[in-house]
RNA sequence: GCCGGCGUGGCGAAAUGGCAGACGCGGCGGACUCAAAAUCCGCUCUCCGCAAGGUGGUGUCGGUUCGACUCCGACCGCCGGCACCA
């Protein structure tokens, strides 16, 4: 029995054979405990606060860098619902992709079995670390009950015109035989096994996010302050909006109809700078033009060349900038000057016109090209520094400047210059303002089975024809070899192809590939809130009881990949209806993204830190420390080790130290069990009585406030420092007499309230060991004592010229011309006064008195 | 190259413009012990000093301020993102 016996006994033996803190014996129970309550359900009737950790891919196993992301959540989670919100905390799976294809091949097996195997482990290390998860919420995006609803969303996406199939340059990855979104072309690698990426002339699915830039990008501006600045700062970049316009240059023989190139630029103010036009290799008139122009062999030379060097360069980074001519001209649309038409190697088809007005002097790339080929340099923008010299010139001058050799234009500021330029081709009909987006549709589709098929047909007659609804879900097959040779095995099945034309009932071929896995994990944190809705993928009761999410929590990897997509998915969802219209655009109104967790690299010789992983062999199991220490161990460790934002460094010392305080925390109340079951509730005026309890409770309060503000800014690292602080403060503290029992007694509930977001288990039991019934996320958070935290007594430093010289204590009521007074006569501070003439004296209450000689 | 972040003890770190280094790790010393471990208590930025006290100190240089780790400017270093986006 615990504590059992009479307390003398219990006492009089030495401490090793007293209760020992064991949390491989504690953890497990109040697990039990906990699922056995539903503990972590909505309870309802309070205010809701969603909060939300990234899902994990089922790998396996969990890592460390899962256990500091939830840690961070569930002290939020938890510490939310004891100040009485209804705190929604799910978590799921995302369960589709490339890895468990590749087990299936190794294996053997389905990928489906591999998959659900791996989340039936990883849920149970979850469980083994105590995360108040609602896990009757799970969602698997593997599962047909949850991609059903995403083919359903596919569908409506296709009739809007939102979805569409495209040909053209795709990235491709040949040893994962699939093509790449850009998002997962990481320099020029695959994001996933980071062989080269190539690319392929092939049609796919797309997705018109493009058509959302603008609302994207605006958005930005709402999350300001509630987002990590960097993350907002990639997203803007990566959306990439430039203003400027497009300019269209007449051919000077037209061809096949086209008498004119198109190009797109943000500098109308140097059009009068332009000397030649450069195209894109794969531009569509780059070929013809060469054709008339007599060019064609060079041109056609040139283009293979910068097509296979251009894969393998832009990966090393470099990317020579090289041009040809195509023979062919143009004219100048406002001078009518003649100017030549070349192929430029570094003028992307994918982006503006793929064609580009060369300004030599004011485009460093344009710069470089003219040099090399000899083509003249106009200078049309003077530096306010000076005017340049073309001859002389070493570099483009790209700054802003006063426009100059532009006939009407001359003496403009280029910033006003931009938009008379404009005006002018407007007026002329040659020309228009033009917004152009860096960001690129996002290509869905995915040459691999183990996704959401997506439910498309192809009819002889009909054409592209998206399934029945009622036909959905496109379940994958479960008769399937994973052989790893032949292309995906959807692809080769004998029935799955095999379909009815919904339209005119005729045989129709069914679409083999799959959704990108980003397209499961844009919408999840949608179904979480009616994961076994029927009628739809979403209950809009749900999602306008319980959206948006208050508190996104995970990595900053995903910055430009899954955050996009999101925010993204939930405006196109809300713009179909499927999600409340009156909810906010922004489905995360904060976020926040968690360091990494690194360690000296295992490997010999190389004496650095980085992240943990396989390939560093620095790797430290989850398991292996809660098997040792237990779970409340790992997240106190975890959390202390440094404030959320920032890398930290996995140290066995570190987590021996976490494990230590919890031991210390733990024999005091065991020490002091029964005193501290007999002692009464804290009376405020016999509290106040002795300058010792004073102490203790003021640390005792203040500690609660700090814990709060610390929970809520994310530095869990000084909560658990305050809590230590108070930890301290209480061993120091000995009891006399019933009025010092009540307070000790307090400072203990405070320690065990405090501590339970961050160490659930061991804050459960002592709260029962003390008498408590239940559990502590369902008690209220500890109130605050504004009196009891004051400083009775101020000690003010006193400064001399910036310099502390000594200081004073004061009472809180003191007047200011009295503190002033007291603080130039203090002594060390009057011997540094020296006689000099005291200038000012600045008082700031409370706080410091500074003197200036 | 552009954008963003960060530079503080032996180490992880703390500090709304107001006492730099809380808390922890490590180290040193003490108590307990036959002893060790564990535990508890104390010390632990630098230099001068027996001490009182003083000196210097938050990557470097400058600025704003009575007062700067904190704000501003330039530079150096490290980390992350984007990288011919016209």
């Amino acid at each position: 029995m615990r504590f059992g016996g009479p307390p003398s006994v219990c006492a009089s033996l030495p401490p090793h054979m007293r209760d020992r803190y064991d949390p491989l014996e504690i953890e497990p129970r109040w697990q039990e405990r906990w699922k056995q309550a539903n503990a972590f359900r909505l309870k309802g009737g309070r205010p809701k606060l969603y909060v939300l950790e990234m899902l994990p891919y089922p790998s396996g196993r969990i890592h460390m860098g899962h256990v500091r992301n939830y840690s961070i959540g569930d002290a939020l989670a938890r510490f939310r619902r004891m100040q009485g919100f209804d705190v929604l905390h799910p978590m799921g799976w995302d369960a589709f992709g490339l890895p468990a294809e590749n087990a299936a091949i190794k294996q053997k097996t389905h990928p489906a079995r591999w998959t659900w195997s791996n989340i039936a482990h990883m849920r149970s290390q979850l469980r083994r670390m105590g995360y108040s998860y609602d896990w009757d919420r799970e969602v698997a995006t593997c599962h047909a009950g949850y991609y059903r609803w995403q083919q359903s969303i596919f569908i409506r996406m296709f009739e809007k015109g939102l979805v569409y199939r495209k040909g053209g340059s795709v990235n491709y990855c040949p040893k994962d035989a699939t093509v790449l979104a850009n998002e997962q072309v990481v320099g020029g690698r695959c994001w996933r096994c980071g062989t080269g990426v190539e690319e392929r002339d092939l049609e796919q699915w797309f997705v018109r996010i493009t058509d959302y830039a603008e609302r994207l990008l605006e958005g930005l501006d709402t999350l300001e302050g509630c987002w990590p600045d960097a993350i907002v700062t990639m997203q803007r970049n990566w959306i990439g909006k430039s203003v400027g316009c497009e300019i269209r240059f007449p051919l000077e023989a037209s061809l096949d109809g086209q008498a004119e190139i198109a190009v797109f630029t943000t500098r109308p103010d140097t059009l009068f700078g332009v000397t030649s036009l450069s195209l894109a290799a794969e531009h569509p008139m780059a070929l013809p033009l060469a054709r008339q122009g007599g060019h064609e062999d060079d041109v056609r030379a040139f283009a293979q060349r910068a097509r296979k060097a251009g894969a393998q360069a832009r990966e090393a980074g470099e990317v020579p900038i090289e041009g040809v001519s195509t023979g062919a001209f143009a004219r100048h649309p406002l001078t009518g000057e003649r100017l030549p038409v070349y192929v430029a190697s570094f003028v992307l088809m994918q982006y503006g016109t793929g064609a580009v007005m060369a300004v030599p002097a004011h485009d460093s790339r344009d710069f470089v090209l003219a040099r090399t080929l000899g083509l003249p340099v106009k200078v049309v923008i003077q530096p306010p520094e000076g005017p340049l010299d073309p001859a002389t010139m070493m570099d483009a001058y790209e700054g802003p400047g006063t426009m100059a050799a532009s006939a009407g234009f001359d003496g403009l500021p280029s910033e006003e210059g931009k938009l008379a330029v404009i005006e002018e081709l407007e007026r002329q009909g040659k020309g228009r303002k033009a917004v152009r987006f860096r960001i690129r549709d996002w290509l869905i589709s995915r040459q691999r089975f183990w996704g959401a098929p997506i439910p498309m047909l192809y009819c002889e007659r009909c054409g592209i024809v998206p399934e029945r609804e009622d036909r959905l879900p496109i379940i994958l097959p479960e008769d399937v070899e994973f052989t790893g040779v032949g292309g995906s095995p959807l692809a080769q099945h004998p029935t799955f192809t095999k379909a009815e034309c919904p339209r005119c009932s005729g045989p129709a071929r069914r679409e083999t590939d799959t959704m990108d896995t980003f397209v499961d994990s844009s919408w999840y944190f949608l179904r979480y809130l009616s994961p076994r809705y029927e009628k739809g993928p979403v209950d809009p009761g749900a999602a306008a009881a319980l959206m948006p999410i208050d508190q996104y929590i995970g990595g900053a990897e995903h910055a430009t990949g899954h955050l996009i997509y999101s925010r993204f998915f939930h405006r196109m969802l809300r713009d179909m209806g499927i999600v409340p219209a009156n909810l906010p655009e922004e489905p995360f109104t904060r976020l926040v993204c968690q360091g990494m967790v690194c360690m000296f690299c295992g490997r010999e010789g190389c004496g650095r830190v980085h992240a943990m992983s396989k390939s560093h062999g620095n790797l430290v199991e989850p398991d292996a420390i809660y098997e040792k220490y237990g779970a409340d161990t790992a997240r106190v460790f975890i959390l202390f080790a440094g404030p959320t934002d920032k890398d930290i460094d996995w140290t066995d010392t570190g987590v021996e130290g976490a494990h230590r305080f919890l031991q210390r925390v733990w024999r005091y109340v065991g020490d002091n069990l029964e005193a501290l079951k007999a002692a009464g509730p804290v009376d405020p005026t016999i509290a106040a009585a002795t300058p010792a309890r004073r102490a203790l409770r003021r640390i005792t309060h203040q500690t609660i406030r700090r814990v709060e503000t610390d929970i809520e800014r994310f530095q869990a690292n000084t909560a658990i420092s305050a809590i230590m602080e108070l930890v301290n403060a209480m061993y120091a503290f000995s009891p006399a007499d019933d009025g010092d029992r009540a307070v000790q007694r307090e400072a203990v509930d405070v320690v065990v309230q405090a501590l339970s977001p961050f160490a659930p288990h061991l804050a459960d039991e002592l709260f029962s060991q003390l008498g408590g019934e239940g559990f502590l996320i369902d008690r209220p958070w500890p109130r605050f004592d504004a009196d009891a935290a004051r400083e009775d007594l101020l000690e003010i430093p006193v400064q001399v010229n910036g310099k502390l010289r000594g200081r004073i204590t004061a009472e809180r009521e003191e007047g200011e011309d009295a503190i002033k007074a007291r603080a130039l006569g203090e002594p060390n501070v009057a011997a540094h006064l020296a006689g000099r003439p005291v200038k000012k004296v600045v008082y700031v209450p409370g706080k410091i008195v500074s003197i200036v000689v």
